[in-house]
DNA sequence: CGCGGCCTTGAGCAATCTCAAATCAGGTGG
DNA sequence: CCACCTGATTTGAGATTGCTCAAGGCCGCG
């Protein structure tokens, strides 16, 4: 059914770089928790393909895209470092996972995660969590990209990295390492109206945009006002 | 679609239980899996609410909400007979859950639920499965929420009405429990603009109003092709 | 029969998209 | 080191979808 609309091909055809491909399915006899490192626009799974592994951000970034038949597509989910993508798979993935930047990643084989899943009950426990935490993330997210303005999102999409992100304490500092066009598919947006709300918010002096990809929040209650009550969640468990 | 439900427990025919007010919280006592029904618009649990029971539905429909401070809500899924709801929670309750009619479900107690998922894989293993369906529905339908027109939206809706209503085998008949106005709160439109889309499907003997919650598919190839390319997924594991 | 909830329909408007072009940034080869 | 190329970003202008506001219709119910 999946299968029969999208286009779904072996994640080596799908990867523009030459050399590069198939990180994925590359070697099948990786010890759990191998680190990784994955290029910039590489695939990690594709949509449709056996589920053989996930993995644990370490630096970088992953969109999580599915794709509609005519080019467009919607970002799912940024896994940004300290998330683990891929446990939600059954035997197929449902989505395709590629890296918006070089990547560090710890690869576990799904096989032996799913073996472990059914013995050990604290695996089965975390990884309960997880996919929990991945459910109210989506859930918070369609929250705010459904009924919010062009403007809410952008400073809820801030706002929510600023806070995610793990190595910043002072959490007035947002690294994108993804593209505007990345974001716009995220958000719902088009990349024009992603970059147009962006110079909107400098101009006010809310943000700074250090470099294109680097931003301060100048007035964090500013943003807080526009987000429009949705506040972010507490951790679960 | 839904194959392999939860069954925590064999559920055992009880007692009709109880009044009709505050049925997520009234008795702590209640054995698991017991039968309760809940009329229409009543809450099931509340954003926030300890996390008491989990649900399976059996008759009705019930949405699960997120609000936004200034009144806008987002409906983050309906769930429909078969479904289980609840599971997704930690400590507190992430969304809200209302009755969109009258609705007959079985519920377990949360705690217990968790108990048995520490000590018991094969419980474990179900509810990894619950949650990762539902990760892969929120992200299916952000797809098609986010970057679709009015049009596919609805569409998409209707079709996945129809494929997962249980007990329609032709699958050309759709019945929608809920108002046009929860619609619009789920696919993001205004409750006008879901009512003159299904106006326009008709037009087109698209689809016949039988009644205003009441709807038959007279061209599904058409439909399919508004969907625009997003298939239905097929079930996991 | 009148009331209150939904649902439908209409008209104008605003936010956002699309198309198009200019600018910028990074990498490459001379 | 510089010119050049490619892809990303920004900016502009007009088109368009879907929203808001407003009114009227339908239906169950007291």
């Amino acid at each position: 059914m999946l299968q029969s609309r999208i286009e779904v091909r072996p994640s080596r055809q799908l990867s523009p770089v030459a050399g590069h491909q198939s990180f994925a399915a590359e070697n099948a006899a990786v010890a759990m928790g191998s680190r990784v490192t994955i290029p910039a626009g590489q695939t990690l799974f594709a949509d449709g393909e056996a589920a053989k592994y996930c993995y644990k951000i370490l630096s970088g970034g992953v969109r999580i895209v599915k794709l509609i038949s005519d080019g467009r597509r919607q970002i799912c989910e940024f896994a940004l470092p300290g998330d683990t993508i891929g446990l939600e798979a059954g035997l197929t993935h449902d989505c395709s996972a590629e890296a918006v930047a070089d990547t560090q990643v710890l690869r576990y084989s799904h096989a032996e995660v799913e073996a472990k899943l059914t013995h050990d009950p604290a695996t089965a426990v975390k990884v309960c969590r997880i996919l929990a935490r991945n459910v109210e993330a989506a859930r918070r997210r369609s929250a705010y990209i459904c009924r919010m303005t062009a403007e809410e999102k952008i400073a809820s999409f801030l706002l929510d990295l600023a806070d995610r992100d793990e190595d910043d304490e002072d959490n007035d500092h947002v690294c994108l390492p993804m593209s505007r066009s990345d974001i716009g598919d995220y958000l719902g947006l088009a990349t024009e109206t992603v970059s147009r709300v962006l110079t909107r918010l400098r101009a006010r002096k809310v943000i700074a945009l250090i470099d294109t990809r680097d931003i301060k929040l100048l007035d964090r209650d500013a943003l807080e006002d526009m987000r429009g009550g949705l506040a972010a969640s507490s951790e679960i468990h």
